[in-house]
DNA sequence: GCCATTTTTGACGTTCCGTCAAAAATACGA
DNA sequence: TCGTATTTTTGACGGAACGTCAAAAATGGC
């Protein structure tokens, strides 16, 4: 009988099983170093095993996105209830997503491999979805912030702008600064040392640009980002 | 004789050749969908003849994206030379990056390749420095608007921080943002139609957050964009 | 026209993907 | 406990693509 359950439970344990070992497999060397034969092997399975739960390697990559999506998610939730105003919220949101990045660094990784349209195509809708979907859950924990903005009288988006907007812009320059830190060269070239804290600044100068009170100038942001990081998420390790 | 020349000619100009075809391929099946032996087949030479020029697979996609990215520093020339206040002609610039992936689509889906670690690791770095320095080109050039912008009076910047580091924050708005565009379904979730606008008032938005005279509530910077793609860039297709 | 040099060729070894028929493990009723 | 039905696992296999290299073809100089 405990036999059956150990069986039984080995079978639904493996997808995170296999996502696990295929993390580790692509954190040391990358999507070309993944393979389903590697996977097979350090699993100590055969690899139709693993074509039993993932219906190719793109799917194995988009899962392990999505399972850290999820953390992701947990860490906005958890940073949206800090104590302040909206604006300072916001910074711990950001604050939330640098630490992020820089706690589960194999996932921008898995988003640049997953953001080329021929890999990203083969993968199933419904995988696709889930990923969106959990985006969505990001996006709108950041867009409730600024209606919170908007509705405190901090905030006075101009007519043609929506909140979604906002966040779009903010994302963009996340993603976008995050990503460009990665390709170092570019960036020591440029004489950037400390990019988190460049992706920082320029998020609240766009939100400067909005005139959303108090304005950086007014307030330190720079100062919850310590804040936050001791307070909220002390369960990281500190840099 | 004629012959002799002839032959030098189209070895000469092979490369350029391989590339071309690269391209088509790649823009219509993506990156899993460009092979060596396509490319060979769709020229009618052999496979290893590709060899002769290229190391690998890799360095054709480095090779594409250093081509195009030599069409990006020419449109930046074009652009820098528009006559205005210094944030106009920062405008102007956005404008031709808008332009130029509009124009050069596969440009940014080669881009996007190249963004995975695993894949880049792959090429020389002789080629990546190619890259690398026709970056730093339209980085210079986008700086030195930042700066005449200080000349002319009307950015003051923050002690702390450089033209280089403005230039990084728009990188990453235009950088992030047509990324987001591109892969996204998240998008659309959004509600965002117009994804380029976005960007460009994105841009304006973080300029006004430096305070940089004239801001966009005093002057229409997407009126510029109307008449830098009709003056300047004439000989682009219109939208 | 002949030989040395350069260039091209495509068959080959290799790696990895995804499949599938056979084998092993498990479940279950008698 | 045993025998049969069902589920799960296996790894050999076909196929696709990479990059190589010895042989063949083309070219150049005399």
């Amino acid at each position: 009988m405990s036999t059956v359950t150990k069986k039984r439970r080995e079978i639904i344990d493996r997808p995170q099983q296999i996502l696990r070992v295929a993390r580790e497999i692509f954190r040391e060397r990358g999507y070309l170093g993944l393979n389903m034969d590697r996977i097979a092997e350090q699993m100590g399975i055969a690899k139709g095993t693993i074509y039993q739960h993932f219906k190719n390697k793109e799917e194995v990559i988009l899962s392990m996105a999505v399972e850290t999506l999820e953390k992701r998610i947990a860490m906005f939730e958890r940073a949206v209830l800090f104590q302040g105003s909206a604006r300072a919220r916001m910074a711990a949101m950001g604050c939330a997503a640098e630490l992020f990045v820089i706690n589960f660094p194999d996932h921008f990784e898995l988003e640049k491999v997953l953001s080329c349209s021929s890999i990203i195509e083969k993968t199933s809708e419904k995988l696709q979805a889930a990923k969106t979907v959990a985006e969505m859950k990001c996006i709108s924990l950041v867009a409730g912030l600024v209606r919170d903005g908007i509705a405190s009288g901090g905030l006075l988006l101009p007519n043609d702008f929506k909140p979604d907007q906002i966040v779009f812009g903010l994302w963009s320059i996340s993603y976008g600064g995050y990503s460009i830190m990665e390709s170092q060269e570019t960036l020591k070239q440029m004489g950037i040392e400390n990019g988190f804290r460049l992706v920082r600044d320029m998020n609240n100068k766009l939100l400067d640009g909005f005139n959303w009170k108090p304005l950086s100038s007014e307030f330190d942001y720079n100062a919850i980002f310590d804040e936050v990081r001791t307070r909220i998420f002390s369960d990281f390790p500190k840099p």
